[in-house]
DNA sequence: ATCCCGAGGG
DNA sequence: CCCTCTGGAT
């Protein structure tokens, strides 16, 4: 895709505006970390749900720590590979406690050496909570960027890359925010949507199934 | 490359 | 039954 078609892209797809919007649920930047880290591999959906259980009784690293590890687990055991997500937010509350003074790093170094937070979700944190310029590259995103010829790459990554290139950086919480929509809604991995999609005019994807 | 691992959709 | 979901650690 070429450059003068990305902001076209954008417009076309806010103006389409897709379906219901659920996002994550969180109101400190700890409940942030904490609900992008159970979020590996698991719906937006399950992940709030888990959330609303959890947060009420433990939203702080020190509240965690207190539930123990069994505690904690029987209050996300509906989320997929609950076992070493329960393990991994332990530990890190255990360091933010311990290193960070119960706060969250502001730096990508400080995030992921934290258990159970590599580089999307230290993007997702860096962005979302302290505005510094990333481009968190999950499922939907490389799926999304890969098909459309939006932004190309081989891994996450090379992804992040060339989205960061395309992107100014004001927008990239929005374009992150229509790009993650984009793909649960209509340019799924299963089943794209390619007769109602609003950008199909700029796509490099062609489906199997058209005429 | 493989494991983790529940819920929801097809 | 199958696959996918805002990945990360080994």
């Amino acid at each position: 895709m070429k450059p003068a078609a990305i902001e076209t892209f954008f417009a076309t797809l806010k103006a389409a505006n897709p379906m219901p919007v659920t996002e994550l649920e969180y109101t400190s930047v700890f409940e942030l970390l904490a609900a992008v880290l159970l979020s590996a591999q698991a719906t937006d959906v399950g992940v709030n749900k888990a959330t609303r259980r959890l947060f009420p009784v433990a939203n702080t690293p020190h509240k965690i720590l207190a539930l123990g590890l069994e505690g904690l687990e029987s209050h996300i055991k509906t989320i997929g590979l609950f076992r070493s997500k329960a393990k991994h937010l332990m530990a890190t509350c255990r360091i933010l406690v311990e290193q960070h003074g119960g706060r969250v790093p502001r730096t990508r170094e400080a995030l992921e050496a934290l258990p159970g937070v590599g580089r999307k979700t230290a993007n997702v944190v860096l962005n979302v909570a302290f505005g510094e310029p990333t481009m968190a590259v999950d499922t939907h995103i490389f799926r999304v960027g890969n098909r459309t010829g939006l932004a190309p790459g081989k891994t996450p990554l090379a992804v992040e890359q060339q989205l960061l290139k395309r992107i100014p950086p004001a927008y990239l919480v929005d374009a992150h925010h229509w790009l993650i929509l984009h793909g649960r809604y209509v340019c799924q991995a299963r089943k794209p949507l390619c007769h109602q999609c609003a950008v199909a005019h700029t796509c490099d994807f062609q489906p199997k199934t058209r005429a």
